[in-house]
DNA sequence: GATGAATGAGTGTTCATTCAT
DNA sequence: TATGAATGAACACTCATTCAT
């Protein structure tokens, strides 16, 4: 993402656009070439192929985000409820990130040609998100609270909350979304109430 | 679905294998064709456009999943766990039925042109589906339990849950689904068992 | 025309609509049958081509119009004014008569294929033409006032004022097609007036 | 018309050969790619759709025969008969400019889709014809002669009588035309030596 | 007499890509 | 570095026509 010509930005900046809105296949160089403000022909010139430019544009996306998702979980404070403040922020940050809103276009229903590329990128997204909620249920739980299984789990189960949202954005928007968000929330905190010994009940909705 | 010719059928399904792999935009009518054993222009005999055919798959698959969807809660005899039965089912569901498989690709990023209908019909799936959740839910729930609004929260979480299953196999397949399936299914269960009298513990996984 | 099946006749009627509109490139088959309430294939039960359907109304169209041009010059009891009759009747006629549409429509840039068969009998029609009008010139005109040649000329000046006010009709309509009516009008009877003895000067317009 | 690059150039001028002999329905860009020695697709390159390509050629069309219509009417000398040198023109011209046959063949029965912009074209030239007849016959008759009603009425009938012309060379040919045009040339002499006091008797024919 | 089904040939149009300049 | 020109391959769609039923 660094260290490149502020022609190959112009056009990144561009197709992440395009892409986010129509996809891969349905996108076109032509138009990302004009809103460039360039020729179609030009585009061969910083990239050799559409499938070239998607993939840089792909690596920018799971690096902001990426980066964002750390930043997130470092900034929260709160000591009840891990992953609370990235799972809250999802809205905002939809609406703001064309980098999250071409990722998720991107990522459940990718090209063909790209599926593996994509998913194993999207992974590594993922395992690091599942990581970074770890890290803090086990820092806000006395020790041997929790098996290492039922931190994996737990791990899991919210990696499949943030996904049940992104969906719910990307097809019904915020406001379904937020209503969504409330209801799993609610199910995460009761089941970690019950599970770790002190009584976190949850704050009522 | 029925009383439509063996042409119009088999062009039908050769289309929704087609558009479920595929995608709209993404699909051949010359491909679709060839499957049948026809020539492109004869399917104009039976379908006025691409468009049309489309939406005469997607009202298919919707009427065969809600049936399928109905069929799995009145099968379902526990009374612990409300919508379990078919939230096990989604699995084998998927390999087995090209309409789901249709369904979800289908409805989480739609051709652009037909976003309004999909969305739409989708909506109605996912009103049945929490329905009949609740309904369950109501049923092995001691009267004056829950409340209306928490029943209606549960069903929002219900739907969340399939969801979230639903986009998992999409991207990733099986196994992984399975894994997110149970760790959110965990948190269901812990949730009704805190919010119910009777100790509703989650069976092991 | 006559001595045709009911079927023959509907299908006729529809395809003089529909080629007057249309012209015979850009008319469509099957649009046309389900103008008759049948399908496309049953036109070849009465036609064996597009042709031959176009031919049987075009023939239809010179019988009518040519009937109706003798028949409006045939009425015609004005001395002085020979083909006046016809001439201020094309407007009307042309409101009026789909087979007069169909002819100019057809005739002036006839489909290729067919434009020797259409030329041909439009030679006809124009020949009646010029000797309706002929005949009323000799019979207002005392014998030996005009030569042959002064006779031939009129006739052809005639059709073609006739011919000018068809094309205005058909580009511009009816309001600009009678001003120039006048205009030429007021030629011919200047010239006749000019080269008759008897002096018929013009009636005011 | 000017200004354009060669390619672009030798795209029109096939382009006005097709469209002049087929016209615009019936005409195929295949065709005029083919004349050109392009494909199909790289007439794209020039214009972004067929009606484009056919607006092009119809300006052109329009400048073209503008300015042949002023030059002929700029280059008569003779006193006696306004408008003679360009109807005494027409038929060499019709043999010779691509963009007269186009324009008549467009103009008289224009594709529906185009028929406004076609036919407001039209009138402005039409409209020209008009004044560049009665400013000659204005300058050929003694100040108050003729009304200005009169000279409005012979700028009628001599487009009457111009386009009478054009249509016959279309579907009949030089020769026919010929005839045509000296029996009506005949009537606007006569009828001008009628309403203008010196004798212009017309000459023999 | 009517028609459902099919088809070959064609339409205009879009696209990613190449290449000489 | 940028681009005008070109292109093969594909697209959805329309058409007149045929033929078995």
């Amino acid at each position: 993402m660094r260290s490149r010509s502020p022609s190959v930005n112009r056009v990144c900046d561009a197709a992440v656009h395009h892409f986010s809105i129509h996809g891969y296949d349905a996108s076109s160089l032509n138009e990302i070439a004009v809103m460039v403000g360039i020729r179609k022909a030009s585009l061969y010139t910083h990239f050799k192929s559409k499938k070239e430019l998607f993939l840089a544009v792909l690596e920018d996306s799971f690096i902001v985000e990426s980066a964002f998702m750390k930043m997130a979980f470092d900034n929260s404070v709160e000591k009840k409820a891990p992953g609370l403040s990235y799972v809250f922020s999802i809205t905002d940050r939809y609406e703001q990130s064309v980098y999250l809103r071409f990722l998720l276009r991107t990522v459940y229903l990718p090209p063909k040609e790209l599926k593996e590329t994509i998913n194993s990128n999207y992974e590594t997204f993922l395992v690091l998100l599942r990581n970074l909620f770890s890290d803090q249920l086990l820092a806000i739980t006395p020790k041997g609270t929790l098996t290492d299984e039922e931190i994996a789990q737990y791990g899991e189960a919210y990696n499949g909350i943030v996904e049940s949202l992104f969906v719910e954005l990307i097809y019904a928007g915020r406001q379904p979304m937020e209503r969504r968000r409330n209801a799993l929330w609610q199910l995460l905190t009761d089941s970690l109430a019950l599970h770790i010994a002190e009584d976190n009940t949850a704050p009522p909705l």
